[in-house]
DNA sequence: CGCCAATTGAACACTCGTGTTCAATTGGCG
DNA sequence: CGCCAATTGAACACGAGTGTTCAATTGGCG
């Protein structure tokens, strides 16, 4: 991951864009050199193709998010807290940076280092949640919470992106939902999930 | 939606195979032609064209799982088993069929028909164990809840695929976490979740 | 000013897929 | 047996995209 002449953050830029609003498949190109700005001669002597194009700026995404929302947890210690506002974070980026979202929303599963930004955090938010006596699950069903964490933030994601809701309404119903289903009585479950969201901090 | 002679019966079962395994755009005449058994020519004489041909497909699909979960559920009154059985329906059957698995997976959200199929029976059963009080969330979190089960039992379903959980814990697990966001107690979500799961009544 | 690396954009050769046409073949049925 | 509709598979004409090459141009910098 060398770092990246103007003429490539460029490109990266519009790749970003362009996958986001189309799918990896619907980009070619001709149609990165003209969103970028750049001849076409230039987009083949400044990346190797569509495919680790999509790795380079995946990888860079799920690096900038990991890392704001793990700073911002750094003045949480209370897990269900943790969980309830990293499930908002990303609700919430979505609206804020709609291309954000839907690159989220159609890419989140399909490379590892965008799985590994979902759930890396998470796991071990829950399994402390879970010795400290907070949460109540069995150590079994780890996998499907995190799954079903994950499927229902890009679900919510889905209906902000479609404007169904809003992402304080997604993002707080979203978030109190996942803390009955681990155990958190309903009343503080809303409180945690309503709560104020602080703002992401900024990476480096 | 006319019915059927045998070449395109075939033609639809092929398609529905490969939108299985390799996802609508990487699907081509010649593949279709191949996978059918078929000459190329006697493809373009028999379909209109690809995407009329995934609808066809998808609709077919879904209006056979919908009528099966439906027949199925004339025995049952309580919102809250219906609920654990059909989350649980979807995700056995696709461990029991792989390839419906994953055309559910890949397809689920992108035409209207499947999205019909997923949320249209659960919609009236969350209403009505709301105002049997069977379920306490508030009714404008609706959008939010129908949309954390479809996404859950997408993903579970993707597990399973996956090799990642067994049908029957992720099935379970996925019931008893969504019970337990919608209020029931955890003890009664978890006898929910995995009571006996009768067997799919066949189509008629 | 003049150098040099980067950019430009046109031209090529290529692959792959679409959709059409059509003469030849097949096979089920009266 | 012979008819006829369906199927076959090859041949076409396209269009779209890839990746390469390269002479000409640009522009930042010493």
């Amino acid at each position: 991951m060398e770092s990246l002449n103007p003429t490539q953050r460029r490109l990266h830029q519009a790749a970003f864009r362009l996958f986001a609003e189309r799918g990896t498949s619907q980009v070619n190109i001709l149609d990165l050199a003209q969103a970028a700005g750049v001849a076409r001669g230039t987009v083949y002597s400044n990346i190797d193709n569509m495919e680790s194009l999509f790795e380079a700026v995946a990888g860079q995404l799920a690096a900038e998010m990991h890392e704001r929302v793990s700073k911002s947890f750094n003045s949480l210690s209370d897990p269900a807290q943790r969980l309830a506002n990293g499930i908002r974070f990303f609700i919430r980026r979505a609206h804020e940076d709609s291309q954000w979202g839907a690159f989220i929303h159609k890419f989140a599963m399909s490379t590892p280092a965008l799985r590994e930004m979902f759930s890396g955090q998470a796991t071990t938010d829950l399994l402390n949640g879970l010795s400290s006596g907070r949460y109540t699950f069995r150590q079994e069903q780890l996998l499907s919470i995190l799954t079903l964490i994950s499927s229902g933030v890009l679900g919510s994601i889905f209906l902000v992106l479609e404007g169904h809701r809003t992402w304080r309404e997604a993002g707080s119903d979203t978030a109190e939902l996942v803390l009955r289903a681990l155990g958190i009585p309903p009343q503080e479950a809303r409180a945690l999930a309503t709560s104020e969201l602080p703002v992401l901090p900024s990476p480096d």
